[in-house]
DNA sequence: TGTACATCAGTGAACGCGCGTTCACTGATGTAC
DNA sequence: TGTACATCAGTGAACGCGCGTTCACTGATGTAC
């Protein structure tokens, strides 16, 4: 995914030095928990989640993360963050340059799934709202921006806020998605989801 | 749900008396531990969820689960188990008598998400695959029994195993219901859902 | 019908484990003067 | 340019907790004769 975008999302300082062993200050601590509870869930998923191997990871005490993220609902919930941040980057670039709303929905589809499948464990995350904190407004934010332009490629049918073409398409790729991570669709191929969205009617 | 049904399923001795309190032996600590994990689930969530904590609340030693189902997945999967078994159900239910495969793929995608949200612990568990036994048996018979009920409702395009109908009308429904339950669609109506399952083009 | 005995279901105390969190602390950084 | 000092980031030992699992055991059940 993209580094740069996300170090400076989440490690405003000038970027820490090369070698940060062995310092007392870390330098780029945040960034680093962010990065170890990212692998640590996709080695191990959320059941073996835990801020002390995050701590442990970064080569840092247990007690440090505390510091930047509170407890663990903080550390995940910033993971999550830089997750939707990924996945809105990985739509808007899906659909960039592309004319039509019906072409611009299928690409997108197509990179919902793909983000999906690439980074299983931090999707999953995504969408555990008991274990993020929701209200947290940088999570907010990326979150709200992955929809939006997901939604932008979808006909407005005029029926307001509560519109059904769009939780038509978004429940359909989502789904598809779903079930690509969770066994039924586990070993379909990308062609086939091209087959799924073409029974998609949207006017 | 079928409370018969089920105790028919995990308990196939004798009904249990109905004071089994004080006694030593239990009479139907298999089902009861069943309940209690779903009762726990429902309210603590997977996180919170142990077997200490279901033997407890079953009012029995710590060690007496180990018993019945090995280990903590053992138990998991024994509930994920019922839960499609009453799932099934209710897309049975939901479909018996309707006539065209149209109304019925409507009836069952109303029932799968009616199921989804009066049961999302449950719901929620069923697709956990990571913390499952997927190979138990009941499991596998419960879960593609419940799958096949649906699938019977979409009309087969002759596209053999992937068959992209029923790909789409799975997906639609199944990526409705988990939005419903993890935010975009949370407080959606029933009528709701009818219109953007007529967004779906199933020939 | 009665008795012996194998089998089964559940006990309860004990264990070791990894966890989150606390606490007084210390080393590094950066700013004011 | 130099020094004092406040602030910040991270330490590391300690705590209490609930967990899963083990173990020798015991009480109930049901079957063979």
């Amino acid at each position: 995914m993209n580094d740069d975008l996300n170090s400076v999302k989440f490690n405003p300082e000038p970027a820490p030095e090369e070698s940060a062993k062995g310092r007392y200050h870390h330098g780029g601590l945040r960034a680093a928990l962010i990065e170890a509870g990212a692998q640590l869930l996709a080695e191990r998923g959320l059941e073996g989640f835990s801020l002390r191997e995050c701590a442990r990871r970064a080569g840092v005490s247990p007690a440090a993360p505390a510091h930047h993220f509170g407890d663990a609902r903080g550390l995940l919930t910033a993971i999550a963050a830089r997750g939707f941040a990924e996945f809105g980057a990985a739509l808007e670039a899906a659909q960039a340059g592309l004319s039509t709303r019906s072409i611009r929905l299928r690409a997108q589809g197509r990179a919902y799934v793909r983000f999906a499948r690439a980074n299983r464990a931090i999707f999953d995350l995504m969408w555990r709202s008991a274990v993020l904190n929701q209200a947290d407004p940088e999570l907010r934010r990326a979150a709200d921006s992955a929809f939006a332009t997901l939604l932008s490629a979808v006909p407005d049918s005029g029926q307001g806020k509560r519109n059904p073409n769009a939780a038509a398409a978004w429940a359909l790729v989502h789904g598809y998605a779903r079930l690509a991570l969770d066994g039924p669709l586990e070993d379909a191929p990308e062609t086939f989801l091209d087959q799924v969205l073409e029974r998609l009617t949207v006017s």
